[in-house]
DNA sequence: ATGAAAGCGCTAACAA
DNA sequence: TTGTTAGCGCTTTCAT
């Protein structure tokens, strides 16, 4: 059914050998023999097959995508511009949703491994290690300490965070809450609870954390604002790291009725498109994500195609703030 | 490097052949040859090559995605619930994000036949028509019409901007205008436009309709609405063909300081988790997101798998509306 | 300038 | 129960 580079030949009144050298541009073809080459896989609708390629270079220009999932905005946005860089650069893109899942990640670094991957990009967050030790081909996580060989990409948490509470301190919050992810994963955001922390304490204030359950959703994090505004009447400012739950805060102020931002301050992270598309007027920390796209492709690919270069084994880049009306 | 089936056979002292057979579970095998093969296997930390079992099977279990870009929140969503059934059902995922560029629609479609992809979605938009009908596998399309033969799922778009439009009258609007994207592009979507006008007709109203660019980006939807408040002082209700258009829309509205749902109601479209968490309080028409990836998924595998299914070439599924407070 | 043969890693006849 | 052989579609020596 489908021609292969025998038909192509037979039709060309060539060898496989010579219509394989017109598609790769190797050795010398003489313009008849070429012409005649194109000719026949035109006729046929002839597309060399990657499959036996791929075999025989022992190389498939395939990247793995381990993410939590496309529906959150700011994966969404950080995998259009990973697969759109990688297509450009020559690669394509196998795309794996974890949803934070330990075995199905697990699962998917095997698919991975059987379908010859050149690397992989990993971006979830699991509570136990997997073995990407023992993984043959170059890996690189974005905001993720999988090992001491992985180099790892992120924006610079730290400094975001940092940013955020001295925002709120010289807006003139008096009680600020902070809402973080699970702090028991490993990762760089990490730092945002961190310098949220340093701040407060440079301050002379004693930092109130409230902090999210592995693989929080929708409901909880509704749940959880309940508590903090349960708890804390006087509060007046909330740093979200993540603009879903600052969302949500901003939602469910409004609904008793409290006043952004002369009531409550509230700033958020990530700064995706999509959510300032919705709410325009949200301050939060916009995290560079085209940047971080190239970065990690870029030391990806370097990696696979074996460049020299000097490991840099932690890839920060700086973060900036947006600055809405609900600070 | 990577140990292969003849490192296993010859550590574990059988041939090839044998550790196949362990590995596909055919064939008489004895326990003990068996236990030796798989530790053999365990040892030299061996995955099978999919590489060339794809070749020899000339099946993949690739099913290529072609749609304009996960960083919006319908596609993120949609191609989360495609990949995740896919990877229930033991097919991969190669993602492709098209942006709507006709061009690039194309080179992605020839890279999926040199793949040998099994099967592929597709959820683009595009002015012209590629060679859909001369690809030699099974293709699915998602709210777009590509040929006779191509299957096309979408959900009910009449049915969503009927509904719509007589939430808006029944609300009381004297005044309303209805936002759709390009009516050029040939997709069931313009059904929504379709039944606004067939709704505004019937209550002897001329329908007002404004129409957005192929490739529309935010800026020219920020410039259509301060058009449409601009030509339209008496604007009552409008029904946006897109939930990140009403969000633009309530935005706007805010900005020139008119009361939702008072002065102005507002209606969107899709329903995503992602804009209900920013803006819980908006109406909108939610698409069954879910449904649509299980029947478009399901109907590509059974056209891969040859299953004998009346062929329905058209499948609709219901829509629902979800009310906030923006009516 | 072109072709024949071998091999990438795997599986399925066919033999034994 | 296990092994030998051929072949999936392609590319690359090595000849000619």
């Amino acid at each position: 059914m489908k021609p292969n580079i025998k038909d192509v030949a037979t039709l060309a009144g060539v060898s496989a050998t010579t219509v394989s050298r017109v598609l790769n541009n190797r050795g010398y073809i003489s313009e008849e023999t070429r012409n005649k080459v194109y000719q026949a896989m035109e006729e046929l609708h002839y597309f060399p097959n990657d499959v036996a390629r791929s075999l025989f270079r022992k190389s498939t220009k395939f990247i793995g995508l381990i993410f939590p999932t496309t529906s959150h905005p700011f994966f969404g946005e950080l995998i259009l511009n990973i697969e759109r860089i990688c297509s450009t650069r020559g690669y394509k893109v196998l795309l794996c949703n974890s949803l934070n899942d330990q075995e199905k990640e697990s699962e998917y670094l095997e698919m991975l491994q059987r379908n010859q991957v050149d690397g992989i990009i990993v971006g979830t967050h699991n509570q136990g290690t997997l073995n990407y030790e023992k993984i043959r081909f170059p890996v690189v996580a974005i905001d993720r300490y999988l090992s001491d060989s992985i180099p790892v990409v992120s924006s610079d948490n730290y400094q975001g965070g940092k940013i955020a509470a001295e925002l709120l301190l010289e807006s003139g919050c008096k009680k600020i809450i902070h809402i973080c992810g699970p702090q028991q994963l490993k990762t760089p955001a990490n730092q945002r609870t961190n310098a949220f922390k340093d701040v407060m304490k440079n301050h002379g204030i004693e930092p109130v954390i409230y902090e999210l359950p592995v693989n929080f959703q929708q409901p909880s994090t509704i749940r959880m604002i309940h508590k903090i505004f349960d708890e804390h009447q006087d509060i007046d400012g909330i740093f979200a790291s993540d603009d879903l739950i600052a969302a949500s805060i901003l939602a469910e102020a409004y609904g008793i009725g409290r006043k952004i931002p002369d009531d409550l301050k509230v700033i958020g992270y990530d700064g995706t498109e999509t959510v300032q598309i919705c709410l325009p007027h949200l301050t939060t920390i916009r995290q560079p994500i085209k940047q971080i796209a190239e970065k990690s492709v870029s030391m990806l690919i370097d990696l696979i195609e074996g460049k020299q270069f000097e490991r840099q084994y932690e890839e920060t880049i700086p973060v900036s703030i947006k600055k809405g009306t609900t600070v």
